[in-house]
DNA sequence: TTGCGACCTCAACCCGGCTTGAGGTCAACT
DNA sequence: AGTTGACCTCAAGCCGGGTTGAGGTCGCAA
């Protein structure tokens, strides 16, 4: 049984972000002791799953309290099928990004950034695309 | 030479956000005729750098101006590298949620998410990780 | 017994990144 | 002549996810 800022600090959030994710019903303490929150094992898993989804800053509260709900609550299979696709998405935006970033990296830099062949590469695609529908 | 609802939707974004880029000075328009914003070949290359960047999720306005800024100021090098660091971890983040959330899909779920086994094994590592110090 | 640190509530504020609304200009159709 | 529609400015508002501050309650320990 934890504190409140024993469970902070464990999962590496803020005090007042567990006051937060309470008030807002997202992980609740598993009791109260003279008005103090306590948090068991339970709640920290719940904690750290937060966190995690969170990490990946493609869920909103609301939506990780969605899925931590589970079962019996209407569409969360769907949810979670669109939380995969989009880490998919992201995972393939991420790997554009570094591509470019590490080009940059090596690429001399004597010309404009709007002439740096690694960038073209990219916006070429996206700028063709913008054409044909 | 596109006007800037042209240039909107060319790269995928609002008019009131490319109004907003320029306010802040990431990016500009080549010039204005009549009042009225006119982007450039090269002011599409750079939109939609910030527009791949800001994709990412991982970096301010501003510390994309100053990637796109390029040498001469100081420290972009330093910048890039932090960046493609922070892409490398947040692959990493993604790759941890998205077994996660695999799992759960494929999960009978006849158990509260707080015994999933998946997830403990996730949440054992960070809480013993919080341990040790 | 005073003072410290950890906790509490509630309301207000912050931040980035837009978006929206009011009020106006201009060119082109009908 | 009038009415779209695309553009303009400037100020204000919104959203998510907290953080901060004032004001208060504990229990311990020097």
């Amino acid at each position: 049984m934890l504190s409140i800022g024993e469970a902070a600090s464990t999962v590496g959030v803020a005090v007042s972000a567990l006051r937060y994710w309470d008030e807002r019903g997202i992980v609740s303490p598993a009791s109260r002791r003279g008005g103090k929150r306590v948090y068991g094992p339970d709640e920290l898993h719940r904690l750290a799953a937060v966190k995690m989804l969170q990490d990946t800053g493609l869920c909103s509260l609301d939506e990780i309290a969605a899925v931590l709900r589970g079962p019996d609550h209407g569409d969360w299979r769907a949810v979670v099928r669109d939380r995969i696709a989009e880490l998919a998405e992201q995972r393939r935006k991420l790997a554009i990004a570094e591509t470019f970033l590490n080009h940059f990296l090596r690429c001399p830099r004597d010309h404009p950034i709007e002439t740096c062949p690694s960038l073209r590469d990219h916006t070429e695609r996206v700028l063709a695309a913008a054409e044909k529908p």
